[in-house]
DNA sequence: GCCTTCATAGACAGCGCTGTCAATTCGCTA
DNA sequence: TAGCGAATTGACAGCGCTGTCTATGAAGGC
């Protein structure tokens, strides 16, 4: 069984080549008639076009890159799905590559990728998007990408985000109706994307609540389950200690929860606690985290419809897309009891 | 700049075009000066050869596909991890796609996958590799693949597995070491690949040790961590309740630990906990878990290698590669104390 | 010294599609 | 009814590479 090809379909239809091309490419100038026609053949006999040919003749691939660096698997599995999602639905491949930051030749890493792969995009997510040499080295070579949750909200090339300020303003705003006035926070990572607008809806969201923002109770973390703990064991100890401890992720607040269970503080009666994210974690741990779900697979899914617009040539909107993120409201946090 | 072409390589070497295409496929039949000559100006001018055109001339695409249905993220991260190891090595792509092993249209799914991105060949994870109909439409349209952790160590095709009985009969035996003798054993899910074997290790240590196989210490379980609790629940209300429990992984075990910390039992002094994989997790609960070393990667990247020498031509050698695993002792278990 | 043999190199014809541009047809208008 | 622009359609030349087959030259046998 030979593989079917355009030229069997327009012959069988009694058509040109290129017709048929313009068909399956869904160009206009075919007539209503003459498309009917040339889809019924290619659906009965189920054609699908040569990638590399069309990729050959075109001088595209139809393939992007999904660049990540993070230690998250839940976090990078949601990016894919996010991506491949896109990806299905405008048929184009994506091509996964883990990489590090923090190594020397990364840059020329990718080139070469971008070069042996051919793809014609790519999609950047932190804190890869935030490195500007590896931009400046896309721009120079006339690669297209899409930025993912940036530090910066600049111009430079298109971006999405999620709502972090405003998610964590919920959060905060609601352990403040629960009845905490000391409510903890144990920020991530200083040079993580979300790590300042987790920190700043909660500032303002204390502010706005005419509670007092003592700065005693905002304690660095990094995002590891271990920086979750040690800032616990600080804010734990204080002498008037925090009734409520927001965790800016979820590994962090599984790391309060181990405090908190060794100084017998119960959970939420003794102390609430909540953290951000909704990682697989979130809803295995006991009790089970108040938290935020963070539309991580939202966020790569339009990041990579608009990387896709923007290849066909459609106009891209620059209209950084916002996710909206939800509260989750568990068994870790409750109301203040005296 | 335009693209640089074989032509241009052959052109300033002063050799023919299909003497360039020897030397990048490192064909024989080219003398080593030649070889050497068109090497230099290959490296000189960082050539890459573009794919779309040696897909199209050699109806190849150089393309594997990583075929997943599994919910732990860690797992397919691993996966992907050893794949992509194995394809940058050799200079293939790989195409990612998840599945849902319920749905119907799955054969179907992966036929139209494989019609659209003319993947070479593909990578069957469990529980993927053990569903014929998939095997039997591959096997139907020539596509090579390879099974990873097949249930079914059958000549069909060639696979690839970690030596998972080995390894439950060595947790056993260490348990047995530390002077348990009554140890419960949570199964995994009864259709997936390695529970059978886990199980099968337990029972083998117990015997091998002369202690008394108790078939009411053997709880089924499904690798949930809710059927974990159950399971635990189930075992620590015997009235001859036993002092150390095997969950058949991690999630499992996490909750087991859960249940016993509802029980006010403390582990590892009155009750041992181990699980199996070594899931991120594991290090993250508290007290660690005492678990295996899962060798996925390595057993994905032997599973990529293995397919990629078949679609070489290279005489697959149908030793199916045996991947040793490795105990993680860690606080969850210790000696019993009376 | 002539012919065979092998190792090396090149010529050439596509692979299946798209971009360009020319040809044809159609619907209207005057 | 001829004439004109717009809408359709098709012819053709590659895209950059590989497979096949042929040409070349050197080495070796008689």
């Amino acid at each position: 069984m030979p593989n079917i090809t355009m030229q069997m379909i327009a012959e069988m239809t009694g058509v040109s080549l290129k017709t048929v091309s313009r068909v399956v490419n869904k160009e206009p100038g075919v007539s209503t008639g003459t498309r009917e026609k040339v889809e019924a053949v290619i659906r009965q006999l189920d054609y699908q076009p040569n990638p590399s040919a069309r990729g050959l003749a075109s001088a595209r691939s139809f393939l992007i890159a999904l660049l990540y660096d993070n230690p998250s698997t839940a976090y990078i599995i949601s990016l894919q799905n996010g991506a491949l999602a896109a990806c299905r639905e405008h048929n184009y491949g994506l091509l996964i590559d883990p990489c590090d930051h923090h190594d020397d030749d990364l840059v020329s890493g990718v080139k070469s990728l971008a070069r042996r792969s051919r793809v014609d995009g790519m999609l950047l997510t932190p804190p890869l998007c935030d490195m500007d040499e590896l931009l400046d080295m896309l721009d120079e070579r006339g690669l297209k990408y899409v930025r993912i949750s940036p530090l910066e909200h600049n111009d430079r090339s298109p971006f999405v985000f999620a709502d972090e300020f405003q998610a964590a303003y919920r959060m905060t705003e609601y352990l403040i109706s629960q009845g905490h006035s000391r409510i903890g926070l144990i920020t991530g990572h200083p040079h993580r994307s979300g790590t300042e607008m987790r920190l700043k809806g909660y500032t303002r969201a204390i502010e706005d609540a005419s509670v007092e923002l003592n700065p005693d109770l905002i304690v660095p973390g990094d995002y590891t389950f271990e920086s979750g703990e040690s800032g616990a064991r600080k804010l734990l100890r204080m002498p008037d200690r925090p009734t409520a401890i927001f965790a800016s992720n979820d590994y962090m607040a599984s790391g309060v929860l181990k405090v908190a269970q060794q100084m017998k503080l119960r959970v939420p009666y003794d102390l609430s606690v909540s953290g951000y994210d909704d990682a697989p974690l979130a809803g295995r741990l006991w009790p089970r985290l108040t938290t935020v779900r963070h539309p991580v697979e939202q966020v790569c899914r339009k990041a990579t419809e608009l990387l896709i617009r923007q290849l066909k040539g459609e106009t891209a909107t620059f209209d950084p897309d916002v996710i909206h993120s939800e509260l989750v409201i568990r068994e870790s946090t409750g109301p203040l009891v005296d």
